[in-house]
DNA sequence: TCGACGGATCC
DNA sequence: GCTGATGCG
DNA sequence: GGATCCGTCGATCGCATCAGC
């Protein structure tokens, strides 16, 4: 079984393009062509009026959007297709349980650590969707970019109100698996110009980015979310199945030392004939889902959007 | 990324 | 319809 | 003096939408 995340910059943009601008005409014979049997987009940019037949009657496969809600039709959201011979238990939309709709429980304490005027300020952009596939939970997400401090801040919040949903789901028994765009290229490996990049930021040191210290403290399973404290008191028990330990990046998992493995490249420099980019896309899962996965890949010779597809591949 | 520019360094 | 501006990354 | 290297700085694109004509 296949999972691919991809960032799309625009959902009706994807058939003009490389590998099938020439052959394809259809957008579901672009995810047909990805060969995917869980597809994840962010930055659909479509609104529910705007999804024709084309877009979400896509044969073979059952279809979830999340647009943006906040009034901007141009803005993020994302979409989930999951080949109908391994449909879906359940799809929830968002992440907060407040957006209405289906609802696959296990908030744990989300509702109590955040005011429920700030988690549907963090939820209604369209950011999240999650499926369950009875072996795992998958969660697509398309994190925030923090180009502005402000925008900074509203990541760092959005960051430990969905790490708390997904230590819900691990503190329930449930393995997960978190795919998409996170908009931090985590280490300096996965960046092609670290020194640039602490120019920018105004950092000493690469990982002094709150961000990427973030991304380190979840993967490694320190992020401070309201289960992980409860079982810092039991440091001599044994890992439960679904339990902490932190996440895996699935990629450097199978590709530890691989250099040059960027997702990302920004169309202003025109950085990607040159490879000037960053790996910003992830599949993300919990280390008892791991002997699952035979490999994960770096698409990047599908063109089609600033991003490149991110696939892995379970038995 | 690219180019332009300025400063430091070398012979 | 076309054009230019805007918001976003 | 003249050539070269290195660090810094600024400009750059593409998509979806909307206002105005």
């Amino acid at each position: 079984m296949k999972i691919t995340t991809w960032n799309v910059n625009g959902v009706r943009t994807v058939r003009h393009y490389h590998p099938w601008s020439s052959t394809t005409k259809h957008f579901g014979a672009v995810v047909e062509a990805l060969g995917a049997d869980i597809l994840c987009l962010q930055e659909t940019k479509i609104t529910r009026r705007d999804i024709t037949a084309e877009y979400g009657m896509v044969p073979g496969y059952h279809a979830f959007y999340a647009p943006c809600r906040d009034g901007r039709p141009a803005y993020a959201g994302v979409a989930t297709f999951v080949r109908q011979t391994l449909a879906p238990i359940e799809a929830e939309e968002g992440f907060s349980g407040l957006l209405g709709g289906p609802s696959l429980g296990c908030y744990g304490a989300l509702l109590d650590r955040f005011e429920t005027a700030e988690l549907l300020a963090l939820d209604r952009e369209g950011r999240v969707l999650i499926t369950d596939h009875q072996l795992f939970v998958l969660f697509n997400v398309y994190f925030p970019n923090d180009a502005s401090p402000e925008r900074g801040l509203y990541k760092q919040r959005f960051n430990v109100a969905l790490a708390t949903r997904v230590a819900a789901f691990r503190a329930a028994g449930r393995e997960v698996v978190v795919v998409g765009d996170v908009n931090v290229a985590h280490r300096a490996i996965d960046h092609c110009d670290p020194v640039q990049s602490c120019r920018d930021r105004g950092i000493a040191d690469y990982d002094a980015l709150p961000a990427r210290q973030w991304l380190t403290q979840w993967l490694d399973g320190t992020d401070g979310d309201a289960e992980a404290e409860a079982d810092a008191g039991d440091a001599d028990a044994a890992p439960k199945p679904g339990g902490h330990g932190g996440l895996v990046d699935v990629f450097r998992h199978f590709h530890p030392t691989t250099r040059g493995a960027y997702t990302c490249w920004n169309t202003l420099k025109n950085a990607r004939p040159s490879n000037y980019g960053t790996r910003i896309d992830y599949v993300l899962a919990t280390p008892g889902l791991l002997g699952a996965f035979a490999d994960c890949s770096v698409d990047a010779d599908v063109m089609g959007s600033d991003h490149c597809p991110v696939s892995a591949v379970m038995g």
